[in-house]
DNA sequence: GCCGGTCGTCGAAGCGCTTCGACACTCTCA
DNA sequence: TGAGAGTGTCGAAGCGCTTCGACGACCGGC
């Protein structure tokens, strides 16, 4: 409560008992009996205690941080990184961890910095690419690592993401189910594939090969994110393929202008053309109409990465891949 | 480069010098010789030295890490957050600190903790409400403190934001030019009013003050994000004001639905109805047509917010408030 | 040629914590 | 009844760094 700053050998004095007892009491490595826990634990409380982080980590070998490396480029969604980020640092408090925040400036000098300094005991990943100038790095640093997202060559690797060919597939097979013979994916913008991020290339893959498993028509195509651009692709596509009747919509920030634009153009959503969009949930829910969407799982792919990175920290051993179940909601749109 | 973690005392060793030597040579707080100091490097570099965080904290009493304190909560823009937060590392990691993430989760536990024990020097808060929680806390923390964003009293503490009054008038200014008499304003969602949010309320009230200045008719509405909800505002709005020829949108969820409003009831930007935003660049250029806006400048507040914290732990004088002026860029919609 | 003042360097004392080994007990079972 | 096996607690040795005071070496001024 004091302005002061409180140390362990006053709340030691204050219990009457040896530093060391009142750090076995706080870390409960030894057993310490209930009577003296107690008083330890009432000293704690009643001084305000709260341990040093420098002295604790230089003294254990452990910050109790781990780094989130947010690159915080062009053509990632920003909402949803942010309620990754959020979802891990939530899910590291729980496990006793702070969240130390890396962008890109420093491209992987950062990384080994807070590494090296030993400021951070393990790291996640964000936006991982498939060829991935991070991931080298990775493998070669003795602080365990978890990827949120997929390299090209993810072995000896923990990485953890939707099963975006399974989500894509889904979308597929819902349409199928609905009747639609001839159907579209709108991706991500080009540069995104040129890029060759893990996430949208997958969904394309898993949209083409359901079209044959469902037997159905149907092409996939990038989207770039301006309404005018949105439009054109759309009227273009409507154009091309006078059949088609369903969308896939694997992009957050021109969904809303894909359904501006059918409009504009006369269809109606769902009776002229059905759209099913993989998004979050809130952006499905706040569309007009609201979309049927398989919802990128955030908090659940944040807490999963930091379940993962805590068994490796505690030498337990973990999956190399871990692909999260795609799930779909139906709304108004299909 | 090896594996194992390079201590000072082997780089001393390894330059043929004192421990407290090569520690002099790295801070700089004392004179070296400009040859100790050129073999002190050589070594630091050939063995690949990094300081190792947790003791250099405990000995110096400064973590060299700020907190950067992001609610992340409902009715807050995200891609704009996320660009200040970006901002903040990178300016942090000029003055060779790093950046510890913190949610709203713990409410004001997680502050008091990363504070009392040492893990941060610091704290930079972002989404700063007129009567917020966190505030009084930051008054009696010893560790100095900046703000994004202005509470109610912002007496004692040390705020910057962008000066959103001096946005709301601007707009009007620039309508009033253009020979608009009867405007609006479309604002946040009514929740941040009434969570008493400063920047949507400083807004409206410099639109309220400017219209009478520049002798205008206008109206203040909240805006909600649905495209649903902002289409009946809009359509009740055009209803209620026939003379209406002016829109002012400061909520940048909002933004796109209201132009597909705007197209749907037949109103033509900026012929019928002119538009300018304050919202984030990339927003504006990206809708149809490109909106004339005020910029909020995120990686300005950020940088500032940085700078002016180095300030403080240095035991610099600053000022209490700053406000960054706002500037107007002209496109297509007014 | 001696004195005081820099300048450059060193050694050692912590910073606040964890953890190891030791030790005094109390049980248990032969 | 005494050896052996826990329990519960303590003291002390670091962890890797910063920083303080000390101390030669060298300088210019008288």
């Amino acid at each position: 409560m004091s302005g002061r700053t409180v140390t362990i050998a006053e709340v030691a004095k204050h219990a009457g008992v040896a530093v060391s007892t009142v750090s076995y009491v706080l870390s409960g490595k030894r057993t310490i009996s209930a009577d003296t826990r107690k008083r330890v634990l009432d000293s704690v409380r009643a001084l305000g205690y709260h341990p040093n982080a420098g002295a604790r980590a230089l003294a254990s070998k452990r910050s109790n941080v781990i780094a989130l490396v947010l690159p915080l480029r062009a053509g990632m969604h920003v909402p949803v990184a942010m309620r990754f980020a959020g979802a891990v640092v939530t899910a590291a408090r729980r496990y006793d961890h702070d969240v130390l925040l890396l962008t890109a400036d420093e491209g992987t000098a950062g990384i080994r910095r807070v590494a090296a300094s030993a400021l951070v005991d393990a790291l996640i990943l964000m936006d991982v690419e498939l060829d991935d100038t991070r991931v080298p790095l990775l493998r070669e640093l003795p602080e365990p690592s978890v990827l949120i997202g997929f390299p090209a060559e993810p072995a000896g690797l923990t990485c953890v993401d939707l099963d975006f060919a399974a989500a894509g597939a889904r979308c597929v097979e819902h349409l199928a189910e609905r009747g639609h013979e001839e159907i579209a994916l709108l991706g991500a913008p080009s540069v995104v594939y040129d890029r060759g991020t893990g996430f949208a290339t997958r969904t394309r893959e898993g949209f083409v090969e359901a079209l044959e498993t469902h037997g159905v028509q149907g092409v996939a195509l990038p989207c770039e994110e301006t309404f005018d651009e949105v439009y054109e692709t759309v009227r273009d596509l409507l154009l091309d393929h006078p059949g088609l009747s369903g969308l896939v919509v694997h992009n957050e920030s021109a969904v809303g202008h894909v359904l501006a634009a059918l409009r504009q153009l006369g269809r109606r959503v769902p009776d002229d053309v059905a759209v099913v969009a993989i998004c979050p949930d809130d952006v499905a829910e706040r569309a007009s109409p609201p979309l049927s969407s398989v919802l990128i799982p955030a908090e659940e792919v944040g807490r999963e990465a930091v379940r993962l990175l805590m068994d490796k920290l505690e030498g337990r051993g973990v999956p190399d891949s871990t692909l999260l179940a795609p799930q779909l909601v139906v709304r108004a749109s299909t």
